[in-house]
Formats: structure tokens, sequence, C-alpha cells
DNA sequence: GTGAAAGCGCTAACAG
DNA sequence: CTGTTAGCGCTTTCAC
């Protein structure tokens, strides 16, 4: 059976309450040195780590982060937030209660949320994480039972920390680049705006086109139904037909730039040569396969992961009143192969292969 | 503050004992039905939610399931399977405590995964999951802290639970696919085999390649260090050069598959008509978005990970010993479009459009 | 400096 | 059928 802190005590020939000083660092001028040493290594000896029930029934809070998860987990993008986010929770001696609320389709319901907060508060976290994905805006109840930060999602009206892409700067840096590469005709190829991510990179594209005048033929912009493979390859076809003159593609996602690439390779469109394709995500299943690889922008999992545990940690031990802090990263541009200057004459194939 | 079962009691008129017995559902003849109703509206008038560290100290067992993933959350793969995991133990009213040991270049030294073993035991936790990838080999302490099932990994020479995709019986299935559309000049593209995925599935097409009495120049065999697509991309390259007479081939993963694709579309060989190809893991983010789509095999992580937690829940809550149970699942065939019957004649064009 | 003691909220014997 | 009781292992006052 594993030790307790009375094993401890006994075999160093002190008190429990001495033990549980020293064992937990509060010894601090409380206890004489040799008298600790006494208790580390008796402990060391034994073997002993702790009981974190006793300790979290004590205390009235475990050493527990709780995540709740808005279907991150079936997407891709999840891996790397979590992973930053359980090593910065361990650095403090926390470790994660993982949580996923929803399916595919169905991404957390105000409700959903609701109940697995009091599940949360059930295991005592010290504070919880809740992540979703492409900026979501959330309905939270108006209780939370612990300090709360919201990864890649947001709660207007709320005073409340939260951590998301800097999806305006992002998109604005890769179209630069093909502004920079001297293009004027190009597409924009996008989910229906409904959420954040899609409106601000949307809005990222208007302004640049505007900012650098830009064809604005409202034909170059084709709105699909789903940010996925399929959906770019249809969307690119159209826009092919509706904006012949195209000569680069920002496409939402790399999944969608990834059908882009797809429709290209069966007319005979050669890219960059012939067409200039950026994306956004930098999931690099897509964008580093691809070829050339994809000129994309990278969305932050690993830094929000980070940010929002500290922020969270922060707010957990400071004693005092923190300000709310919403914060915007941007994750950079990721330059590969996929942009090159426009062609000059508009010779392209258009028959496959 | 959140209400104890003491508040409870009192707003109910009965002793502690019996509010404990009635929530939790032990009252079976013990406690009178009308005071159980009194008993559970109280509960519900006060939003009684229990204290889980309270019952943990008490049980000397938390209901936690601990989940060890060894760099599965850095993968793309994880996703599915930790959802499994999870909506499987909420089922049986366990939550998934998350650990995430090593990086993507170091997968969970034995060192590594002992320590995290003995966190979770701090953490008291019911039962253990260790989650790895590509069917690998573990070396455990020889002491668990709770009973403990693997998922796609294994640990030889031991007796406990694991569950891994039937590698063989999945390759041989996609390879019988090229076999039936009267391929006899296959490739095969993979990572060096080290680990078993890759010794298993090596195995299947050399059997399944004898089977169908498959052209045998050694040629057809291109290893490469890394299942990635890169690296498919340039072993395809080879493969191309060292054994022309190829009209299908077999890539260890999806990811390596989609360096085929562009090998093949650079080279202006038509996927299927020129070229056959098949993949392994349906990782739809590549599979599901080549064009045309990648005839491949699924691997079983939802299942997977459903059967793991249920395993280890029957464990837990079994008095008598089970015996260990050691099982492969086939995720399946999954059928797309690039398989067809190899061209006739061996006319392909080897100029880059 | 050190130890005794109270008690966090819950469960499980055991008495009644 | 119901209540009393004794802790689970730990932290934290408070005396000494």
């Amino acid at each position: 059976m594993a030790a307790t802190l009375k094993d401890v005590a006994l075999r160093a020939e002190v008190s429990v309450a001495a033990a549980s000083l020293v064992l937990s660092g509060k010894a601090e001028g409380r206890v004489a040195d040799a008298t600790a040493e006494r208790v580390r290594a008796a402990a060391s000896e034994l073997g002993y780590r702790g009981n974190r029930a006793a300790r979290s029934l004590r205390r009235q809070s475990a050493p527990l982060l709780g995540l709740l998860s808005l279907g991150v987990a079936t997407l891709p993008y999840a891996g790397a937030m979590l992973e930053a986010a359980q090593s910065a929770a361990r650095e403090h001696d926390y470790d994660l209660l993982f949580i996923e609320v929803g399916t595919p389709h169905d991404v957390g319901t105000p409700d959903a949320i609701a109940e697995n907060l009091l599940l949360l508060q059930e295991h005592q976290v010290a504070g919880i994480l809740i992540a979703s994905y492409f900026h979501r805006e959330l309905v939270l109840p108006a209780q939370l039972p612990a300090p709360t930060v919201l990864v890649d999602a947001l709660c207007p009206d709320r005073d409340i920390d939260w951590v998301v892409p800097d999806e305006y700067v992002g998109e604005s840096g890769v179209l630069e680049e093909l502004a920079r590469a001297g293009h004027h005709h190009v597409g924009w190829i996008c989910e229906t705006p409904t959420y954040p991510a899609t409106r601000l990179r949307t809005k990222a594209f208007d302004d640049v086109a505007a900012r650098h005048g830009w064809d604005d033929d409202p034909r170059r912009v084709v709105l699909a139904e789903h940010a996925d493979a399929a959906d770019g390859y249809a969307a690119m076809l159209r826009l092919l037909e509706q904006f012949p003159k195209v000569t680069a593609v920002a496409a939402f996602t790399d999944r969608m730039a990834m059908g882009v690439y797809m429709a290209c390779f069966e007319r005979g469109i050669r890219v960059p040569q012939d067409m200039s394709i950026v994306g956004f995500d930098d999931q690099v299943l897509v964008s580093e396969a691809l070829r050339p690889g994809l000129t994309t922008v990278a969305l932050p999992h690993r830094q929000m992961g980070k940010w929002a545990v500290g922020r969270l940690i922060e707010r957990i031990e400071s004693a005092q009143d923190l300000g709310v802090s919403q914060v915007h990263i941007n994750g950079g541009l990721v330059v590969r192969d996929s942009v090159a200057a426009p062609r000059t004459g508009r010779i392209r194939a258009s028959a496959r292969r």
C-alpha cells in the first residue's frame, strides 16, 4: 500500500504536522533543518507520493484544470493546443481533466456546457479552460464555478479572459504576399461567413484588395458550404468559370486550398506559374504535403494553449483582482512555394492534360 | 457555497447516512420510498452535486481514468480515439485525466512512463489507458498502480490487455483490391520496418504478392525514412525509375500515398488510369481530399478507444480475475476511386505535362 | 521549533 | 428501515 504522511512522520520520528510542513515546502523557519532533512529522507525511502484526494478535500480545491473541449478533439487541430496546455499545466503542478463536449455536428450547446461546468465543479477543479475553434462565440452560464479562460473562442459582452488567433492580421499577411508578387486578379474562396473566423478573414481580404486596387469584380468571391477540400475544389471550378482573369486565389483554410490545388492539377493549371494559391491554418498534413508547398498562415495553437494556462494559473494563484485580458495572437506567415508572379500573357491550358 | 450532503440531510430531515445511500443509488430496500423521495427533492432543490475529493478519499479510488498519451496528441490521429474514450468513460461515470508524455521526437521513455504512472497513482485513478500509435512495443514498470489497458501499443511477454489495429488483415484487404483489379506489377513504399505496424503491413504485402504471383523484382520496394508525403514523393520517383513496369503502388500510410499522388501529378501520370494507388490509415484530411479519392484502410481509432475503456471498466468493477484480452480490430477497407485496371499498353507520359 | 487536535465531505459498518 | 459512529489522508490553527 502507498505510504501516507503518517508513515513518513513515524519513520522520521516527528509529528505529521511537521512532516506536512516540510514536504509542502512551508517549513521556512518553522522546522529545524536537521528535522526537515530527516523527514525528506524518510519520504524518499518510503517512496511517499501524497494523496491528492485528501489534499483536495482539505483545501477545497484540486490541483486540476478542467479542459472543456468543444468539438476540438474531433478535429485535427487539437493536438498542439492540448499538448501545450498540458505541459504548461504540468510546470505548475496541475493536471488536466479532459472533457469533450459535443459531437462533430453539434458543437456544445449552452446546456451541455453548463452541465459539464457543474461536473468540473464536482471535481473541485482550480480553473477551467474552454477550447473551441474558428474563434467561435460562446454562450456561458452566468455563474462559473472557477476562474475560466477561453481558447480560440470568445464570449461577447462578458468580462472573461480569452485568447484567439489574429485572423485579420494573419490573413492580411498572406494576402500581402500576393500583392507583393504583383497579382491584381485575386479570388477569395471561403465558407459562407457566419462566425468570427470567416468574417474577419473576409474583412482582411476586402481591405487588402481595396488597398491595392485589386480587380473588384464581385465574381472574384465564391462561397462554399464547408471548409473542406471537396468544396474548395468545386468552388475553384466555379471561380475559373466566373472570373477567368484570376491569377491567384486565397482560400479560407488549407483544406479548401487543397481542393483548389486538385482543381488546378486536373485542369493542367500549373501552381504557382499559372496560379498562385494561399491558405490559412498551416495544417501540415496538407500545407507541407502539397507540391509546391502551400504558403499559408499558422494558427497559434501551441501559443494559445500555453498562454491560456499561464493566465489561468495567474488568476488562480493571485489574490488580488487582475483585470480581464483578451488577446489576439498572430501565428505568423509560413512562406512555401505556392506564390509566384502572375503570368503576363493569359495563356492557360483548360483541357485536362 | 456548494451544498453538501449534510445540508441535504438536514433539509430532508434524515441522517447523512440515509442521504448518502439514496443519492448513490444504494438505497435498495434499505430506505423507505417516501424518505428517499424527500432526499432526492432536497438534493435537487439545493442543487447538490457531491464532492469527488471526499468520495475518492473515502473510497480510496477516484472516478477517474488516467490517459497516458505517448505522443498521440501531437499527431492528427488522436482525436477520434480520445473522443471515443471520453464518451465511453462518461457513460460509466468516469472522467479522463489526460497526460501527454513525450514530445514528437521522444515518444515516452520507460522512465517518463513510470514517473507519470506514479503521478496517476497520486490522483487515485481507478484505471489507466496508455495510448500510443503504430502498434508500438512498450516497456512498462513491473508494478502498475491500477488496472491498465494499452491502445495501439503492446507489451510483449506481459499479461496485460491491449487493443491494436489488425495491420495484417487490413493491409491484405487493400492489396486484394489491387489483385482484383488485375495488377501484377505492384510497388511497395514503406518506412524502413522497425516497429510492428511497418513489419506487419510489409508481411501482408509479401504474402499477397506471393499468393497472386506478382512480379517479385526486389526493386518493387522502396524504403523511406519517414512516413510522410515528402518521403512518399521521393520514393515514388525512385520507384518509377527502378521498377518502370509498375502499374499500382501501395503506400505504408496515406501521407506517403499523398506524396505518391504528387509525383504522379507532376509526371503527368493519371490516377487511376495509369497508376492505381492505395494507402493505409484513412486520414480523411488526405484520403478524402485527394482527387481521385484514395482507397485505403481505416484505422479503428474510435473502436479502439471504446473497447479499451469498456475493458478497463470491466476490470475495475469485476471482482474476479478476468483473463487477459489482447485484441486486433480491423478498421475496414474504404473504397474510393484510386484503383482501376492496369493499362494494357504501357503508354505513359514521362515528361512533365 | 514542534506536536496535538480539529475537521474537509463522504461512505460503510454496525446498532438499534 | 434509520441513525450513530469512525475514519479516509491531509492541512492548519493553536498551544506548548
